[in-house]
DNA sequence: ATATCTAACGTTATATCATAACAGTCAAGG
DNA sequence: CCTTGACTGTTATGATATAACGTTAGATAT
């Protein structure tokens, strides 16, 4: 659990190139500014952060970032901003890496399922109705009311694939 | 990220009775037989201490029971024993709870899917059969070659519904 | 305008989770 | 016997995360 992010530099995931990553910032300040949210200038440029990085970023590397740029310089400012984040739908929590990445789809209900590559670290956000409807209906089935759900899946990303063909 | 296990006692999950956890184990020494794995001292009581426990333990819980019984008392003794039965399909690592918990179904290859009860920490592995289909189907459709998953739902489980109803 | 309130920020300090590296032990096979 | 490799245990440290508290700044009501 030492290789975080940006450690395979450009290896699979198409990430969030600069103009999508645009878009989405523009799509989390309409939501924000919809649901009465206060993106603050921390939590902005952590959402920035996330968009403009490679990979999934750990906290740790965001703190980092955040304190070279004036903003504070310990754990609970990363942890704060990326825990707002991830509750209001902007970003999502990679369990399985200890790291955070923006989320793709801003604007969409969705519990996304992850695609993590063994190669590279890198992480895809992968639509998720048929699973999240599947695990639904487990729980319905086990009377269990599901509020959320993590899904991660590890394997390799089609680069690494070829990469090891 | 503090309330561990047992906090809650006899709450929700149907958590495995003596008698099932026995069984449980015999199967384990079984595989464990059948495929030329080593179940040492360690590792046999590290299963035990999963199965005889109310819900997820984390790896120092774990450490501590075994060090009372004259196993090592550094964290890698707890770590290694429960990486080599989540490794071989005898226990399940849960990261929400940073915790582990015994493999319901040692002898079946299963991806599960686990329901974790926000309210009591509960842990329930339920057959995911139709989620891991779909999370295979949704890997294939991003040319991702899929290992293994991890699932887990958050939310109420039928007796803590009942005590917040 | 200004008093008041609350959410957010930043800090110190500490808790919690996890692994690297190395030495001793022991059973299996040459 | 003695080597070999897997396993155990240790020390030491690294990595991740949160509790608690004082301060700041934006909103609200007067």
């Amino acid at each position: 659990m030492t290789n975080h992010g940006s450690a395979a530099g450009f290896c699979c995931a198409d990430h969030s190139g600069a103009a999508n990553a645009q878009a989405i910032l523009a799509q989390a300040e309409a939501q924000a500014r919809a649901r009465g949210l206060r993106l603050t200038p921390v939590r902005r440029r952590t959402l920035e952060i996330l968009l403009e990085a490679h990979g999934a970023l750990g906290a740790y590397e965001v703190l980092e970032l955040l304190a070279r740029e004036g903003f504070g310089t310990q754990p609970p400012v990363a942890y704060r901003a990326l825990n707002f984040l991830v509750e209001n739908g902007l970003a999502h929590r990679i369990r399985r890496l200890n790291a955070f990445t923006a989320c793709a789809h801003p604007s969409e209900e969705h519990s996304a399922a992850f695609l993590i590559c063994a190669g590279c670290d890198s992480v895809t956000e992968a639509p998720a109705r048929g699973v999240s409807d599947a695990l639904a209906a487990a729980a319905e089935a086990a009377g269990f009311a599901l509020e959320r759900a993590t899904i991660e899946a590890v394997g390799l990303c089609r680069i690494c694939q070829e990469a090891s063909a």
